[in-house]
DNA sequence: AATTGTGACAACCGCTATACT
DNA sequence: AAGTATAGCGGTTGTCACAAT
């Protein structure tokens, strides 16, 4: 299948964004809304490929965006749903409220990785298949001359790792999911719901979960039931993150702790006992 | 004070899936 | 049915700030 390129990308601008093509963009969208992203960098009166727009605008200008100070429950639910869905990122960021894919990749990455790598219990991770026409000359000549070789490549979390988890989980095929009903075009308030203002965007945030009035407590709590978790333990050994309750069945949870129930129905699933069946309509359910 | 190394994260790239014509 | 546009994903790279030497 043929596909002319997103842009064409001369003459346009690349690297990061000033605060007047933020404003140009966010301007935009607030007035004509998301979407028709490869006519829109024309319209605004930016020079950037809609691909970069979209980005920028999902990434960090939505006003819906977290950013900064991941808590320590958030952290925790990254490290549990990572271990299960590996490196799904827009997945695990679907249920991270006010999270993107990309925040929560790079805080993997950074932070997270390193851990796991130096105690050899990097989560079950599905790895793409290697791409065939990958990072060509043009890409190491353009690195070469730019800051020279400033650094040495930053071997990346994901890759290269022996899966040496001892859960085994079942990883449907990937297809694109809306991870939530909420779409993230749709102005769900997160913001309002999470962080009340928009001064918490920029760090303060607040990890309280609790009590949140999002669209999907209510099938969280439909999801319902106790399991047992039996068997179940995710990234044990690992003594210096301070988050026990690493093991479930150990943990206690607090009941209305939304984060922690979401990851219940997840563990549930994992359950030894469960049917592969019921398992692959979790992940059906999930998906769709 | 200058240089080098490292961590963090924003941005880009190539690819696939889906919608539309 | 086939081609194209668009949206979205995950991997990778570039750049900046800061720490260490």
């Amino acid at each position: 299948m043929g596909r002319a390129p997103c842009c064409s990308k001369v003459g346009l601008h690349r690297g990061p964004w000033t605060a007047r093509e933020d404003t140009l963009l966010i301007k935009y969208i607030e007035a004509h809304g998301e979407g028709h992203w490869r006519s829109l960098p024309k319209k605004a009166g930016l020079l950037r490929c809609g691909k970069s727009c979209r980005l920028r605008w999902m990434n960090y200008l939505r006003p819906d965006i977290k950013r900064g100070n991941i808590g320590a429950d958030e952290e925790d639910l990254i490290i549990r749903l990572h271990s299960l869905l590996g490196n799904r990122w827009s997945l695990i960021a679907g249920r991270l409220p006010g999270r993107t894919d990309n925040e929560i990749k790079n805080y993997w990455n950074t932070h997270l990785s390193k851990r796991f790598k130096s105690h050899g219990t990097e989560s079950n991770v599905k790895k793409r298949a290697p791409r065939p026409t990958d990072r060509d000359p043009k890409k190491r000549e353009k690195k070469s001359n730019g800051n020279g070789n400033k650094k040495q490549k930053k071997s990346s979390s994901s890759r290269g790792n022996e899966d040496t988890a001892e859960i085994k989980v079942h990883l449907p095929k990937a297809i694109r999911i809306t991870s939530l009903p909420i779409s993230r075009n749709n102005s769900f308030e997160y913001n309002s719901v999470l962080s009340g203002s928009p001064a918490s965007q920029q760090g303060g945030v607040d990890t309280e979960t609790e009590d949140l009035q999002v669209p999907w407590s209510s099938e969280i709590k439909d999801a319902g039931g106790e399991g047992d978790c039996s068997g179940v333990v995710i990234n044990a050994g690992d003594e210096d993150h301070d988050h026990e309750g690493v093991n479930e069945c150990e943990s206690q949870i607090p009941k209305d702790n939304m984060l922690e129930k979401l990851y219940k129905e997840y563990l549930q699933l994992l359950n030894p006992e469960e049917d592969q069946a019921q398992l692959d309509s979790f992940a059906e359910s999930l998906w769709a």
